[in-house]
RNA sequence: AGAGAGGUGGCCGAGUGGUCGAAGGCGCACGCCUGGAACGCGUGUGUAGUUUAUUCUACCGAGGGUUCGAAUCCCUUCCUCUCUGCCA
């Protein structure tokens, strides 16, 4: 949730920074109109109220003195209505304000680039560069099959489209690398955290995939429950309508969960394959940090996630994406994305996000600075998508027969 | 899933219509005491909005109702605990 207060404070200054993240200047006077509103209607109502309080105090005084009280009790239900009044339209106010705000996105730092879509997003880095092939390398969906690694139809026989089975010493690999980067983020300071991939309303409108993004996500049927998009739902909710101890910051977390997408919108991308899955497997950073220290942390997040594809020996990239490719709830973002030889291209594996105080205003996570509570920072970022790491190890590691090297760092989990 | 009990501040816990944002205790912070510490004593200690500030408003799981006035009464709902059932 945007902040408010500065809004009123710096007005064009914060709406130029949303209108780069395409809201538009009606939507922003309309946002400012109605929390002048109910700034106004909540004022009205609390004098009127306390107004209310006084001669109601004053009513049960004058029964204890024996006075008469019935002039009292005129004014005091004429009062009554009035209040009743003005509350009602408090409520309204605070409805629409709500309603309008809760779909308006973060705004992103001055320091990312301007841009309509992905091929916007300003290359920062190469780490490792492709090896070259002597003979034209295959994709993954091949491999995996050769291999028999990975079961297409199965998936598809026993679920729908979109979900596949792990099979074998693909199954192997596939643990085999949820350990790897579990133990990898665990030395750099990231406490080991399992979550329930079920959850509630709540927590989904805290990290900012509803009330926008419900036709994205997986629902339970009567329970208003919602399978997670992502471990950031329930490690950012860990924290959700609590005050942390300032000395207790940066936490620092670490958890592997299946992740479950519906994949709305994106009918016919990535269709072979386990690029893109309804269910696939991710390790997840989050981090609570002071304000003045989220961009170190997102710095050494970045780092991290680019660690661990160095020591899978995979050569990659790092990319800032640009105000038109940011997602809803970043302030700024960097993808990591992985070279694969059979696509000839680099493919996301890692997105990297600062929210700033954009998630802890929705789910009131502070902590306390010496008398004041303050919004903490989160940032949550991919360490890594596990299914994505097969296909890159996969495709970097074929050999002309079809067989696969694996890196040696994989040696002991498997 | 059935039966019962219950949800109050960081924690425990009192409070059945007004003087209750809420006794008391624990914890925590500061001060006194001490060579230093424990003990003891004193003071302070919820969140959010509003205001320059005092003030004021809201919050005793959530939502609604009764009332001039609700933590307290009524309704709905969520959650927790105990027992039974089921089950990794």
């Amino acid at each position: 949730m945007i902040d408010l207060k500065l809004l009123q404070k710096d007005f064009d200054g914060v709406s130029r920074a949303l209108m780069r993240k395409k809201v538009t200047l009606e939507t922003i006077n309309t946002l400012k109109e109605r929390s002048e509103l109910l700034k106004t209607a909540k004022a009205t109502f609390e004098a009127s109220q306390a107004e209310q309080n006084a001669m109601s105090k004053l009513f049960g005084q004058y029964k204890r003195e024996g006075k008469d009280i019935n002039e009292l009790k005129a004014k005091v239900d004429a009062n009554k209505a009035k209040t009743a009044e003005l509350q009602e339209s408090m409520r309204q106010a605070e409805e629409s304000l709500t309603t309008l705000i809760m779909g308006i996105p973060n705004t992103p730092d001055a320091d990312v680039p301007d841009g309509e879509s992905e091929d916007d997003n300003v290359e920062i880095k190469k780490v490792l560069t492709p090896k070259s092939f002597d003979f034209t390398p295959k994709e993954h969906w091949e491999l995996a099959e050769q291999n028999g690694w990975i079961d297409f139809e199965r998936g598809v026989k026993i679920s729908k489209s979109r979900f596949s089975v792990s099979y074998a010493d693909g199954a192997r690999l596939e643990r085999a690398l949820i350990n790897f980067m579990l133990d990898f983020n665990r030395e750099r300071g990231f406490v080991e955290v399992s979550v329930p991939v079920i959850v509630n309303r709540r927590s989904l409108e805290a990290t900012g995939q509803l009330p926008k993004f419900e036709d994205d996500l997986f629902k339970i049927e009567d329970e208003n429950l919602f399978l997670i998009p992502t471990a950031e739902v329930p490690l950012t909710n860990f924290f959700r309508d609590e005050i942390i101890s300032a000395d207790k910051l940066p936490v620092l977390m670490n958890g592997y969960t299946p992740c479950f997408r519906k994949e709305a919108g994106s009918a016919g991308r990535d269709t072979r394959g386990i690029i893109r899955q309804h269910q696939f497997h991710k390790v997840e950073l989050v981090a609570f940090t002071k304000q003045e220290n989220s961009d170190k942390i997102f710095d050494k997040m970045v780092q991290t996630a680019s660690d661990i594809l160095t020591a899978l020996e995979l050569p990659h990239r790092l990319v800032q994406l640009c105000t038109g490719d940011l997602g809803f709830g970043a302030a700024k973002t960097i993808d990591l994305e992985v070279w694969l030889p059979g696509q000839n291209t680099y493919r996301e594996i890692s997105s990297i996000s600062n929210t700033r105080d954009f998630q802890a205003r929705r789910a009131k996570i502070r902590y306390k600075e010496g008398k004041k509570n303050l919004l903490v920072h989160t940032l949550n970022g991919s360490a890594l998508a596990v299914g994505r790491t097969m296909v890159a190890l996969m495709e970097n590691g074929q050999n002309e027969d079809g067989s696969i090297s694996l890196p040696k760092v994989l040696d002991k989990y498997l």
